[in-house]
DNA sequence: TCTGGGGTCCTAGGACCC
DNA sequence: TCTGGGGTCCTAGGACCC
């Protein structure tokens, strides 16, 4: 989906079409904003002068996402709100409404299945669809079926997407991209050295900051000049999963399969805090933001029906640095008093000198709550394999 | 002016078991 | 006399994605 969260909010207030904007933070300051706004017959009547602007915003978050107006002035998403106002101070900034976006999502995903049913979620704003069974799509390369598509969710939600067809989810993903926004892009098996070796190698789905800088200090810059590498020589300098799979899809080879189910292997809230909040000092705040985590992870499991057994926290630290502990129990739950009580001995783990920006609580080792293992006997609890961390202040803080 | 929230998968070491 | 071999589970961190 193009430019999914903005897109949506344009849906509401049409008035900001063509405008820049950017979806971000969704903390106090916008939402007090928004809310101030002026009384209108719609929301479309609300006048484009009364919206907050970028230049008027101080706080924490990032841009989730910016039309594309906005990004003509370098703006993106992941960027953080601060760095933006200086590029483009004039942008409108709206919080993220993320129950209207998952029901947008829904929405399209639906129209999507009904036409060609063998889909993969690849989250909110993403799918992989198997053309192969659908009837005619084949013709014209897929870009048919691709069109009726596109049309198909138009005509129902007004938002518009964008859609590569190749012979492989790695290329498709990559064709995506080349005609955005409200394009199609049809990469055939022979297109492989004219439209794919010449892409910076960071466009490959699954070589991120961190490979592509390696990849720089080797002077490979793109898929190309992975490709003209030896796959040993890869394998040398890369590892031998990562350098075979950089062989691979340098070739534009990948056969994974168009995933239709799959099963949470994790459910996790966490919060960044307007300020940085220190353990002793803040305590009391921190306690209650600590707590209401718990119960949120615990009402995502019990609304999603999974329970799960290994419990675990996330701090942040003010230096960005992220540490985690993690705890198995004896059993399956959903339980905010259990959660609650596991993830604070997790938290006695973890040192807590430094100021922190972040906690979050995570429960893993998911199984549905009406599957046998659920509701099977405690097993033997695992013996504790969680030395108590030498710098970690031991007291009970929460 | 620092940098969200919710995920998945991989690696690696240690404990433990047969 | 230094000290097998394989497998699973648990934990911590990190890369990456949307």
């Amino acid at each position: 989906m193009d430019a999914f969260y903005a897109s949506v909010e344009l849906l509401r207030y049409p008035q900001l079409k063509g405008l820049p904007v950017v979806i971000g933070g969704g903390r106090r300051k916008v939402d007090e904003a928004i809310r101030d706004l002026p009384e209108g017959r719609t929301l479309a009547d609300i006048p484009v002068d009364a919206f907050p602007r970028l230049k008027d915003y101080t706080g924490r978050g990032v841009i989730t996402t910016a039309t594309y107006p906005a990004r003509q002035f370098g703006v993106g998403s992941a960027m953080g709100l601060m760095k933006a106002a200086k590029l483009c101070p004039q942008a409108i900034i709206l919080p993220v409404d993320f129950d209207q976006y998952r029901s947008y999502s829904r929405q399209f995903k639906q129209i999507i299945l009904d036409i060609a049913p063998v889909m993969q979620d690849r989250g909110v704003d993403e799918v992989y669809i198997d053309f192969t069974e659908v009837p005619g799509g084949q013709r014209e390369g897929g870009r048919v079926l691709a069109r009726l598509i596109q049309k198909s969710i138009f005509d129902a939600t007004g938002l518009t997407c964008s859609i590569g067809v190749a012979p492989n989810k790695l290329i498709a993903k990559m064709a995506s991209e080349f005609d955005k926004p409200n394009g199609i892009s049809i990469v055939y098996e022979g297109d492989l050295q004219t439209r794919i070796w010449p892409l910076p190698a960071r466009k490959v789905n699954g070589i991120g900051p961190k490979a592509d800088a390696k990849l720089e200090r080797f002077g490979l810059r793109t898929v190309g000049d992975i490709a003209a590498q030896d796959r040993d020589w890869l394998i040398a300098n890369f590892g031998k999963a990562t350098g075979a799979w950089m062989h691979e899809v340098s070739w534009g080879r990948d056969d994974r399969p168009v995933v239709t189910e799959s099963e949470p292997v994790s459910m996790s809230r966490e919060t960044t805090f307007d300020r940085d909040l220190h353990a002793v000092r803040d305590r009391a705040e921190l306690g209650t933001i600590f707590t209401h985590l718990c119960e949120k992870v615990a009402e995502d499991l019990q609304r999603k029906g999974y329970v799960g057994k290994t419990i675990g926290i996330k701090l942040r630290y003010d230096d960005f640095k992220i540490a985690t502990r993690d705890q198995t129990i004896d059993r399956f739950t959903a339980d905010g008093k259990t959660i609650r009580q596991t993830a604070g001995q997790c938290l006695k783990r973890v040192p807590l000198e430094r100021p922190l920006r972040l906690i979050g609580v995570r429960v893993g080792a998911l199984v549905r709550a009406d599957s046998p293992e659920a509701t099977a006997p405690a097993t033997s609890a695992p013996r504790a394999r969680t030395p108590s961390d030498a710098a970690a202040l031991t007291a009970s803080l929460f």
